[in-house]
RNA sequence: GGCCCGUUGGUCAAGCGGCUAAGACGCCACCCUUUCACGGUGGAAUCAUGGGUUCGAUUCCCGUACGGGUCACCA
């Protein structure tokens, strides 16, 4: 594969949502390009009016802003082969589709789209594929100008090869050969002037000087027909990666409905955006290594076509949370303060707490920022509970010696000064009290959280409980714990 | 249906003719522990199938099955 001054395209349509296996692909187009310092380019398909979608491309910018892909040239940015807009770029279409005619590429086809109805409704009935009879193709020259003249509605079909096979070469499949009879006369221009998608693609390909066309695995049937368009032209094949796709289960491709397709959803759901792409980098590609946490740096430099998959991946949502998690444990405290406390809001709005503390005891313990809200409830107010949280097999602790704990450790707490009162501090006290009376940490530490938290589950134990609460609060829970056992 | 592509544990996957067939997630057990996690140790679990080729096939070839893609004046 040539990897000299690469330009790369991601080419999405607006739709309004960004579905995760087009993300994949941006993500490894982008890769591809920086891996050898090329250029990423971004071009909006757009052509399809009748699918516009209002705000559809700011879905389409804000989601690769906010995982980090870059392009260099772009819609909103400009560059050397502009527009990046595919409905502005029009006018120049017809004028390739009428020197592939000249050049004996293409043909004019003057055929209705209620003849075609009828001929592929005789096809399927007699059980051949539906494709164009060619009934225009050899048209006479003065009869198509005749027909030109008289103003007939036309449109301009690919002149395929009635034999002989296509070969192209993907750098992931190898060199995949069909026969031309296979391939159908598709339409280039439609009546109304616009080029279609197969058209448009190969053109703008060329003139944005695209190198290397990674896209979607469901293109490989028309890349032969691409090959025949570059090769009419004379102009150079770009290097072809065709990536498979993510699945939900073996026969089903993710889908809106189960809130599982699109970028957006994850992020509602809890997920870090770096882990986001981390797993789906990870969904039909296998590094080298054993590692498999990467950053979009290490991405680059640890990505090797060579280790892309040839099948289809099923997306994984447990393992997704999996990698989420190892994200969130990695990072810095600073940055987990930053992701986590829009979700501890949610449940705690305590100003006089340690919040630090409270970041710091979530940190190890949080796999989805949607799991914070619940699991730090307890600060703002202490939930109800009843006694028997205090029984504990493990730790052989029960109503009765939770009372006896909690009063003995009670003016322990009340003698740190306001100023110490930090975890090291409490630690420092509370074990030496568990020191003098020569019992289990779990004995005098259990009932200790569950009187600050009253709840079974918590982020943290007795001592960083106590450590986030402050002294004020940390005693009075404790006094009410003692007043309810006794 | 035609054509094209694929098939290693439950999932992601390594593997490029000779291996006890990596690793990760999940699962189970144990250890650590101030609950829950984190961390650590160990375990169960895989080459779709039938033929070749070969001294030897997960690996190469052919067939079968299964799955996917594609066959628009959509992209």
């Amino acid at each position: 594969m040539k990897t000299e001054n690469i330009r790369t395209r991601f080419a999405p349509s607006p739709t309004g949502f960004m579905h995760i296996g087009n993300l994949r692909t941006a993500l490894y187009t982008y890769i591809i390009a920086k891996k050898y310092g090329g250029k990423f380019i971004l071009r909006i398909e757009d052509t399809d009016q009748g699918r516009y979608v209002e705000g559809a491309t700011d879905v389409i910018y804000n989601t690769l802003k906010a995982c980090g892909l870059k392009w260099d040239e772009g819609p909103d940015i400009g560059g050397p082969v502009g527009p990046y807009i595919q409905s502005e770029r029009m006018g120049i279409f017809k004028e390739y589709a009428e020197k592939l005619v000249e050049t004996g590429h293409a043909y004019y086809c003057f055929c209705t789209k209620e003849r075609m109805e009828q001929v592929h409704a005789e096809q399927q009935a007699k059980g051949i594929t539906p494709t164009y009879d060619r009934h225009c193709r050899d048209l006479p020259k003065e009869e198509v100008e005749k027909l030109l003249a008289a103003g007939t509605p036309y449109v301009i079909r690919q002149k395929v090869p009635l034999d002989g096979t296509t070969t192209f070469h993907d750098e992931l499949y190898g060199d995949i050969t069909v026969p031309n009879a296979d391939l159908d006369d598709q339409i280039l221009l439609k009546a109304d002037g616009m080029p279609t998608y197969n058209f448009a693609n190969v053109v703008d390909d060329h003139l944005m000087g695209i190198t290397h066309v990674i896209r979607g695995n469901e293109y490989l049937s028309s890349t032969p027909k691409y090959n025949l368009l570059y090769e009419a032209f004379g102009w150079e094949i770009p290097t072809y990666i065709h990536v498979e796709r993510i699945m939900r289960d073996a026969t089903h491709k993710l889908s809106k409905r189960e809130g599982d397709a699109y970028f957006g959803d994850f992020v509602e759901k809890g997920f870090y955006i770096p882990a986001i792409l981390n797993y789906i980098a990870l969904l039909g590609w296998a590094p080298k290594g054993e590692n498999e946490i990467f950053s979009l740096e290490e991405l680059i430099e640890e990505f090797d076509i060579s280790g892309l998959s040839k099948s289809p991946a099923i997306f994984d949502p447990i393992k997704m949370k999996a990698i989420n998690g190892e994200w969130l444990r990695k990072i810095s405290h600073e940055e987990f303060k930053a992701a986590a406390l829009p979700y501890i809001r949610q449940t705690c709005k305590r100003e006089d707490i340690d919040i630090d503390e409270v970041v710091k005891t979530l940190q190890p313990r949080t796999e989805l920022l949607t799991e914070i809200p619940e699991k730090v409830d307890f600060i703002d107010e202490l939930p109800d509970y009843e006694n028997e949280l205090f029984f504990n097999k493990k730790m052989k602790t029960t109503p009765e010696t939770s009372l006896s704990a909690l009063t003995s450790v009670l003016p322990v707490l009340e003698n740190i000064p306001d100023s110490d009162w930090n975890e090291e501090k409490i630690h420092g006290a509370v074990f030496a009290e568990i020191e003098k009376q020569g019992v289990k940490n779990g004995w005098m530490l259990l009932p200790m959280r569950a009187a600050l938290s009253g709840k079974a589950l918590t982020p943290g134990g007795g001592i960083e409980l106590a450590a986030i609460l402050g002294k004020n609060d940390s005693i009075s829970r404790i006094k009410k714990a003692i007043e309810k056992l006794s």
